[in-house]
DNA sequence: CTGATATAATTACATTTGCAACTACTAGAG
DNA sequence: CTCTAGTAGTTGCAAATGTAATTATATCAG
């Protein structure tokens, strides 16, 4: 094994610690101001720039990368909190409909306020310019190499 | 909002997603090898690393990120399956201590071989030498950053 | 049209996680 | 010494996750 790659390997588990206290950090910014988990975020902002504010389940569920199982479930929870609402759908009885409510629309704002500062915070006040460039360029080329594996898989 | 801004919180959104998906993928390496998920694997190499190849509980949440309780589990499960034994503390007889066995350290060498390679496929692959410095520049930099705002939490 | 096959969403069950409470022990003030 | 506070690890309970099975509907070959 070179040396590059012990380097690869130690980034590696670097990413990894990162992530998990990013997000814990995050999460707890968010805990502290009273909000959702930021899981729920994604969910506001991917329908509020959905045409109609509405996604299928299918759809929200490959977006989010959470299986059908937890979509289901996800759904459930922000139902019951009143920031989305089910609507059935005419061309496809199977299927159903996630719809931003109104007030499903004011917490996403309200959650930006807080997350969009942990974010900075914490991940992008240690980026330059030319850092977001290099990020950016390598971590596309890497999901658009496994997205690329696993539709190959699908053959 | 400036678009160095914009870029950044693009590149949050990017990170996590890579992050899933390149864990999934390596999960899924494993799985179809046979082999325990990766967390397992932290827990051996961090044992294999110690000295006397054993860590009390508590270093090895510390080091692994993970709670006490969810150790205490995680180390049920382990030595379930033969790969660590816990062994009482002399020092401090609350504590107790994660032993590595033998057949821990087999699996942490068969697991590595498989894990080596998910890495270098998914993630290493996709780094030149001077991406490799960006990253481990910047990722140290917020890690570094979220350890000093946790130390600072606790006086 | 009909039967076989696939898909959307949900549900059942087992596993895993997080939080709070608990037990056993240590450490420090007086 | 003893009382109090703190720490190590575990456990109980509620919530979340993943896998497989289920229900209802769509699609497509013949």
């Amino acid at each position: 094994m070179t040396q590059l790659d012990e380097a690869r390997n130690s980034l590696w588990r670097l990413f990894l610690t990162v992530h998990t206290r990013l997000v814990e950090q995050v999460e707890q910014d968010l805990k502290q101001a009273g909000l959702p988990p930021f899981e729920w975020y994604d969910v506001l902002v991917a329908l509020k720039q959905a045409p109609g504010r509405r996604l299928r389940l299918s759809e929200l569920a490959e977006v989010l990368l959470v299986n059908r199982t937890n979509i289901t479930r996800l759904a459930d929870r922000l139902e019951k909190a009143g920031l989305i609402r089910r609507e059935a759908c005419v061309d496809d009885r199977r299927g159903a409909f996630a719809v931003l409510t109104k007030a499903g629309s004011a917490m996403q704002q309200k959650m930006w306020k807080v997350y969009s500062q942990s974010i900075a915070q914490y991940f992008g006040r240690y980026l330059t310019e030319a850092d977001v460039a290099v990020f950016t360029r390598a971590l596309s080329a890497m999901l658009a190499a496994v997205d690329n594996l696993e539709s190959a898989n699908d053959e």
